[in-house]
DNA sequence: ATGAAAGCGCTAACAA
DNA sequence: TTGTTAGCGCTTTCAT
């Protein structure tokens, strides 16, 4: 119960000129009330703008907390309050998707009064099922005040928070959610090919137990079909969003006795990992062999050649998650927009197929 | 000091086997005990993984852990504890060129103990000057074990955990930092210009404040005079990093009355909106006008045409910023690295000078 | 092997 | 107008 319990040296500093440190390299509000010579609460008041404090109070407040450059502890006092306006982004990981989004997150925040934090806590031991439940539980409910979660993969539990996901890659139970057309995407996508003059498309699948990847892939078979182009299964390819897959099913692809001429892949980490293939294969793009992914992540503009893809307008889709969290923490009601039009963006690697 | 405190509802879960939801909607590590009958210190011995628990009880515990959905909180453990495992980094804005270094930053993160949490709080009303040693002071010392700051414009104060700066924009006491070869791209650049045959070449500037724009006019500069051309002081503009000034710049460049035949701008932003401004006087890049950039921001790539630039390697750029954080943090001396090259990336917005 | 109690830095009733 | 007090959820001695 004794007063005297940190930073004892700092006790008669306003006369002292000199800016002032904790020991620990950080003022508490414990330091300033003491050096201040008020309570914390008062302190506390002063901080945050709260009625009923002496002018007088207010301004030798405000000095001691410049003198020793106090700042709130954002930690400690959401553990305490309920805002902290701070609205956090969850992320499997931070790749380019993610970061797309991010931006158009980033860009709707400005000029509100929130705050932006994005936090990647894949790291589990356990794999990364589940990290979107794992990581909303720990800094839900205290550290932010509302979340928006990209590519979720297992149901969100009905949080303390309100929560809008991106992308989800399930069908089910998911909270307000913002989607991209992913089977109209693939449709386009293969109708480019098919236009082009393609017939032996190949296609490199998305992860089995995502949703995306089961629409792209009847996009992709369901414009075959209307195309009149019967369907060779040998011509579809396990794939996993991930680039080794990918590279193994290009490989696999490209080996075989009658190979395709095109490859509509799920996504375009996979179709950029078919582009090198093809290229160690000693295939010319797009004269040899047509190429298109999913998504237009940056990179995709980047290869060489530039890789025709289809877009998610991923700002947009950030900015309207915004917009729609927002809302909620308005205590309005919102709803889900329908699906978000997935644009095709042809580059330089597709081409009529080479009647050479 | 009653210890019905919170959920009484939760009392005699262990048989019903529905799983139970805190009436908050989140559970603690109270609910944890009084549901498996033991102290909270028991339970927070099983969560960590400590010494001198049965192991009868050690399964008591997991079980209902399972049942209640419970995860510890981030931010109760983080007030009392002293590690985290979380590395912050802090950022004015997430615009691309924070996004590119996250990227690196976090593959190079991956598969160590750390979990990343990327924080933008430059939303204060008083202006954004400052920012960093506001949200290290907020996050540091509690939720964070380390941080790296992108791009800092004050003094760090020391902090109470390491920091490592990315290309700090002062020239001043800053710690461990990380920095491109500013003077040396700008030379670059300017003679890409210069062997092309231009000869009137004006420059839009960076921040002023800032010592990457002071160095990247003065390899503007050099390169000029050893090329033996006269500097024209009204082709050297202000400009501060930022669209606008930059369109205002670019608008007083092309009214002269000898325009300038090239534009070095001192980032990708200004260079952008050079591009745009000159699309609007009617001009034809590069035939009528070259422009080059610095940094090479992901839409450096995508605009038309494409932006000529130099490039900043981001990536390996926070590949390092980690690496030495954590070195600090396991308690290893560490140096700043030298600068990093900034290497020329000639796009389509280059050319030699129309002698029609 | 287990639990009681103190306290991390802060906010918010409530008293004075 | 100011201070006292009781926690937020957790970790950590220190008893038992």
């Amino acid at each position: 119960m004794t007063p005297e319990t940190s930073n004892p040296e700092m006790a008669q500093t306003l006369q002292g000129r000199k800016p002032v440190e904790t020991s620990t390299g950080r003022a508490t509000i414990n330091d300033v009330a003491r050096v201040a010579k008020v309570s914390v609460s008062t302190v506390s008041k002063v901080v945050n703008g709260r009625y009923g404090v002496a002018p007088a109070t207010i301004a030798k407040v405000h000095q001691v907390i410049n003198e020793l450059g106090y700042e709130t502890s954002l930690v400690a006092s959401s553990l305490r309050s309920t805002r902290t306006n701070i609205i956090g982004i969850l992320v499997a990981e931070f790749e380019p998707f993610s970061l797309e989004l991010l931006n158009g997150i980033s860009a709707t925040l400005r000029g509100t009064q929130y705050d932006l934090m994005a936090y990647a806590g894949n790291l589990s031991p356990e794999g990364h099922a589940g990290w979107e439940r794992r990581s909303l539980s720990r800094l839900g409910g205290t550290l932010i005040d509302g979340a928006i979660i990209v590519t979720p993969t297992v149901e969100i539990p009905h949080s303390s928070v309100p929560v809008i996901s991106i992308d989800p890659h399930t069908g089910a139970d998911m909270p307000i959610s913002i989607d991209v057309d992913n089977y109209g995407g693939a449709y386009t996508a293969t109708s480019h090919l098919l236009e082009l003059g393609h017939r032996r498309i190949a296609h490199i699948r998305g992860r089995e137990d995502l949703q995306s990847a089961h629409l792209r892939e009847q996009g992709y078979r369901q414009a075959l079909e209307d195309a009149g182009v019967e369907i060779e299964e040998q011509l579809v390819h396990h794939g996993d969003y991930q680039h080794e897959a990918a590279v193994l099913a290009a490989h696999d692809l490209l080996d075989l006795p009658h190979p395709p001429t095109a490859i509509f892949a799920a996504n375009d980490l996979s179709a950029l990992a078919a582009l090198q293939v093809a290229g160690e294969h000693g295939l010319r793009i797009p004269e040899d062999l047509s190429i298109i992914g999913f998504d237009d992540i940056p990179a995709a503009a980047q290869s060489t050649p530039p890789l025709s893809t289809v877009r998610q307008p991923l700002h947009e889709m950030g900015a309207h998650a915004v917009k729609m969290l927002l809302g909620l923490l308005a205590g309005e009601e919102v709803e889900s927009p329908g699906e978000f039009p997935a644009v095709l963006v042809p580059r330089k690697t597709t081409a009529a197929p080479d009647r050479g």
